[in-house]
DNA sequence: CTTGACCTATGATCTAGATCTAAGGTTTAT
DNA sequence: ATAAACCTTAGATCTAGATCATAGGTCAAG
């Protein structure tokens, strides 16, 4: 049995995190001692655990909340129960890697077309990019 | 000159983000109407369009008023200022394509090595990756 | 002259995932 | 027996970028 300190030390997260979890139906701890401390078995660290690793490969609580109810309840789920939520995610992340592709190739473009010398901002196509209407950054050089 | 939601359509945002911008020191109006209304003029439109061109790119609010600041006063700014807020970005969301880069990563293997079936979830290799302290999905098959 | 669209200011609410505070009770060690 | 460390609860705060609510003032059309 862990009291609430040691099972986050353990789990290297804070105190605070394990009763966000709990408030959040992530996960209560098995029992409390008479005094009403929180008393967490073997079980419920590995419960902690696979919330962790779910949260490693990206799931927000709210999917992991859905993890856990399939996997306390496994007999009557499905695999494809359990693949079309990681499919989902992995649509999701897709989504945001595109999107963060495009930041990047943008601020790529950017950056290659402004010489970043002391001189004066004045002629600098960053700035003349961020002003016009075009999307279009020229490489050409904007020093006289 | 432009009432608010007048630059807020032709821009298409809300009349409230017009508000957010003028409080956090992005965006004021030119001037006020004898009612108080605000007064956009074209100048300001293209700041506003500064701004959403910046948003575009994946500037934070906070970095684009550093971009504004310099803007403002060009000729006591170096292309070097600019390049840096281009680059410290590029960094920050090259950082950030990682990380979504690792889940995506760690998300097509779960998904490779599970049927998808119908089958119970009992044996669902997804499951068991997360249970398991092994980062590794084996790509064997799971069910019997 | 009244309806409806538009505007004002201030402050609350939302998401997500915690983290922190306050006021107090418990346990352990010295 | 008393200090330190730990625990309890409820509720506030934080980031970021808005959006919404409230209560009221302004303006154009019919
Ligand atoms: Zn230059
Ligand atoms: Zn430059
Ligand atoms: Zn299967
Ligand atoms: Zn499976």
């Amino acid at each position: 049995m862990y009291r609430i300190g040691e099972l986050a030390k353990a789990c290297d997260i804070n105190n605070d995190t394990l009763r966000f979890y709990e408030k959040n139906a992530l996960l209560s701890p098995s029992s409390r001692s008479e005094s009403g401390y929180r008393l967490y078995t073997e079980k419920d660290k590995e419960i902690l655990q696979f919330i962790l690793r779910a949260k490693g490969v990206g799931f927000t609580l709210a999917e992991i909340r859905e993890l856990l109810s399939i996997e306390v309840n496994k007999a009557d789920n499905a695999c494809a129960d359990v693949k079309i939520l990681v499919d989902t995610k992995l649509a999701d992340v897709e989504r945001k890697l595109a999107e963060l592709t495009r930041f990047q190739t943008s601020l790529k473009r950017l950056s290659d077309a402004c010489c970043g010398g002391e001189e004066s901002a004045e002629h600098c196509t960053i700035l003349e990019a961020l002003e016009s209407n075009t999307n279009n950054v020229r490489h050409e050089h904007h020093h006289d």
